[in-house]
DNA sequence: GCCACCGGTGGC
DNA sequence: GCCACCGGTGGC
């Protein structure tokens, strides 16, 4: 139990594997994210208006989210003292609660070797990535998750949370009559991967998209963010969004500015998920000497050892105990399967510069929050 | 040819 | 250990 909740005040996010195999990416579905490209202006959603309208298409069915699970519970999942005020959660919509679970654990059956790469040569399974289907937030009051009907509303929430926690009665806004008598829209339970998400992390600019994409398990990163600007390029950090910037005086105009791009990215609520990278191999030179026990020639040794995967100790989690509480992993999570791609080592180039190769993007792939 | 995805280093 | 960044490649 560790928690990482202590260590300092997270959202979390809950993601949830998409199921079955295929393609992932087609599923998801906001149409926001697919109008990107076109959308001038309006991001409105940062002002929502009073009450979000959720779109048919998010599956979210926030309305009668009464109980995705009914334990309610979540209270102690992180200490909630502190820190729940601002945590949020994200679970897959798709599943308003029946059967998706079973979606989960077939994806679950097929967990991929630890740590290895699946072979390139087999380049069986597609790979099946988690992704985000809906958002959640937990009520500064009850410590109860409300789902939050739509990304951009999560998004403000996110970005003003320290200064407005999220209450119940928040969620007015979108479900006129919920209060903190109502049982939790979901809980902490092992059907889900979850994801601790850091707060206020400011709402994209108007016309922009701030994408969310999850890696599989066992790999060295968990997700990456990316921005998509309004004609569609996809820049993936600071220096491209600054470059970008440059070469667009118009956003600058507009009063874009960096303070308003975060590439931070949630962490996995699973210990584990990610990969732990194996030491560093020490400068040339002896470094290892630094005593290890016994006795070895530090000059012949490396010390390089690979963390032992830990990981079936999850995967095997029994199940499904519902119950609530957890704060960590509970069991199951979600497996991805990272596989396919081999690649050469390659070596980082000291510095960088940017780079910005990419040309426009059409971004489709919706899953992402 | 393009792009999504992933690895992995440098820096803290 | 975490974060930022970006090269590289498989797959389309």
């Amino acid at each position: 139990m560790t928690e990482r909740a202590m260590q300092r005040p997270a959202l979390k996010l809950t993601i949830k594997l998409k199921g079955e195999n295929t393609v992932d990416n087609s599923l998801t579905t906001d149409d926001h994210l697919n109008k990107v490209e076109g959308e001038p202006s309006a991001s409105d959603s940062s002002n929502l208006p009073g009450s979000l309208a959720i779109n048919s298409q998010d599956k979210v069915d926030v309305s009668s989210a009464g109980g995705l699970e009914n334990n309610h519970s979540v209270e102690d999942d992180e200490n909630p003292s502190e820190n729940s005020q601002y945590q949020l959660v994200l679970y897959d919509p798709t599943s308003n609660g029946a059967g998706e679970t079973e979606t989960i654990v077939d994806a679950v059956a097929h967990q991929p070797p630890p740590f290895s790469r699946r072979h390139p040569s087999s380049n069986q399974t597609p790979r099946v990535l988690p992704s985000v289907g809906a958002f959640t937030v937990q009520c500064a009051n009850c410590f109860k998750w409300r789902l939050i009907p739509t990304k951009e509303k999560y998004e403000e929430i996110r970005e003003l949370i320290m200064e407005q926690p999220f209450f119940c009665e928040t969620g007015r806004e979108w479900r006129p009559d919920i209060s903190c008598h109502d049982p939790p829209d979901i809980v902490q339970d092992g059907s889900r991967l979850w994801a601790i998400d850091k707060p206020s992390i400011a709402r994209p600019p108007p016309g922009w998209q701030r994408l969310l994409r999850f890696r599989g398990e066992g790999g060295t990163k968990f997700a990456d963010v990316y921005y998509v600007a309004p004609s569609g390029k996809r820049l993936r950090s600071m220096v491209e969004i600054q470059k970008y910037l440059d070469e667009h005086p118009e956003y600058i105009e507009e009063g874009i500015n960096l303070s308003q791009f975060s590439f931070q990215i949630p962490r996995p609520l699973k210990e584990n998920y990610v990969r732990k990278r194996p030491h560093r191999v020490a400068p040339a030179n002896d470094a290892g000497d630094h005593g290890t026990p016994g006795s070895f020639d530090p000059s012949e040794v490396r010390p390089i050892t690979w963390v032992s995967p830990d990981v079936d100790t999850d995967l095997q989690l029994s199940g499904p105990g519902l119950s609530m509480n957890h704060s960590e992993d509970p069991g199951l999570k979600l497996e991805t399967q990272s596989t396919k791609r081999k690649r050469t080592p390659s070596k980082r180039k000291s510095n960088g510069d940017l780079v910005n190769s990419q040309n426009e993007v059409n971004l489709e792939e919706s899953h992402e929050l």
